[in-house]
DNA sequence: TTCGTATAAAATATCACAAATAACATATCA
DNA sequence: TGATATGTTATTTGTGATATTTTATACGAA
């Protein structure tokens, strides 16, 4: 792992729900805790909630390679959950089976930035659009406080400012409405995650992102301006991929 | 299961590469016969790809149940590589974790319906575009052809139907150039198979499609009209959807 | 020194089986 | 008769063992 000495593997508590109530299929009784359907969370859901979690904060960088083995000593299982766990990413393009019975973070290729930019940029622009006409005004409450809870928090670590980024854009999508949407958008972060890695350890370890375009996101669908908020996204996820896109083409 | 005397288990055989190059991210050799890479197909794969053109097809009806035993009897396997190939698709939504350790086909809900139909079309329409963009001459031939061969043939069984109608439209999407796309159309596909069975099983035993929207979107896509391409793969889509729609309206 | 072959090590894929869990059937009680 | 308790059965989930494949290493021959 690229990782071992900058940051923690995510240990989320296995009790904790990740993005809460952002999910558009959220329980209706979401609004009390402990009154969901009573359900045991079985060993390779917590596992792959791991490592999902991993994936989309950056923790993986692409080109690295994965070890059943390694993974089943770390989350003290068995491989068999773990290889439930993996096998699904690898379903949804975050990990790729390599050669030589590797499981490997697909390493960086322009060919596959450009596709995911395109698949991001179609996808999550749709469903802010939609969120926009779907949104109370206490859902766009909910989103400034998360910029404003970002906003306050200093120093900001590379994980502060990813969780946070991640936290705004999935309670957006969420109102958005749609869970097959939601669930396509979760699995292209889950792509998009390695790459994250790269901006944030390699290439430029002091960047920080600027909150603008969120704040252009929340104004506009204020004003019900779904154009304006598409635009807005679009400016938002255009700009890591630009700095992306710049690397891949740098000659080294 | 819901076809035990209608239709057969799909049996693909197991060297048959599917829809062949309609992929984009088809192999370079894919012109050269048995130069690709060299590589063993598991067990997994298999049955995964097999379950996955029961899906498509429309082999299960929304609300059947699966068992892990039953499928590695049929597939004269141990279990866990059924397991896995079941529990990717769950990942992927053609089927869910129901109460009492079953697993099952999405029953039908209109509210679901509603999602996939507008994930379908948000999706694919925007692949739409993108193939009438990159479309050279002989892709638009060979979409022709499919054409020309699913109109030839007669009489039409469903599972003909069915499987012109998703070659027609999966060599389009390969036209289009994005494997992540292409890979979330299948998978939304998936989820619409059972919706086909209800359509070709339940609903209406004899209908059959009109290949008219399937013509609008060559022809506009020989004048290069990506607009009018994208309205005509709409309208083919929302033709089905309607009929589900007004299914699930009607008092039972 | 290079190449070919054999062997060992490492990793996944599959299998067999036990444990856990839920549904169902049956017996008992009020 | 309906409700509750108990036992049985079916199915998934997780563990550990085994099989298979790939890679690395050692050794001998040219």
């Amino acid at each position: 792992m690229s990782q071992e000495n900058a940051i923690e593997f995510p240990e989320a508590s296995f009790g904790d729900a990740g993005m809460g109530s952002a999910r558009p299929d959220a329980e209706p009784g979401g609004g009390m805790p402990g009154l969901g359907p009573a359900r045991p969370v079985n060993l390779r859901e917590l596992v792959y909630d791991q490592l999902k979690d991993a994936f989309m904060v950056g923790y993986f960088a692409p080109g690295d390679y994965l070890n059943l083995r390694e993974l089943a000593d770390r989350f003290e299982t068995s491989i068999t959950p773990v290889r439930e766990a993996v096998r699904r990413l690898v379903a949804e393009g975050a990990l790729i089976d390599a050669p030589g019975r590797a499981l490997r973070v697909p390493p960086l290729r322009r060919s596959r930035l450009i596709d995911l930019r395109q698949a991001r940029i179609g996808i999550e622009s749709m469903v802010t659009e939609m969120a926009v006409q779907r949104a109370r005004p206490q859902d766009l409450d909910k989103l400034e406080a998360i910029l404003d809870e970002a906003v306050s928090k200093s120093p900001k670590s590379p994980i502060d400012e990813l969780t946070s980024n991640r936290k705004f854009h999935f309670t957006l999508y969420g109102i958005g409405g749609s869970p097959t949407l939601f669930r396509i958008i979760e699995s292209l972060w889950l792509q998009y995650g390695p790459f994250l890695n790269l901006i944030h350890y390699t290439i430029d370890p002091n960047i920080r992102g600027s909150h603008k375009d969120h704040r252009r996101i929340i104004a506009a669908a204020r004003d019900g301006d779904s154009g304006a908020a598409r635009q807005a996204l679009v400016a938002d996820i255009s700009r890591s991929f630009d700095i992306l896109d710049a690397y891949t083409q740098k000659p080294r």
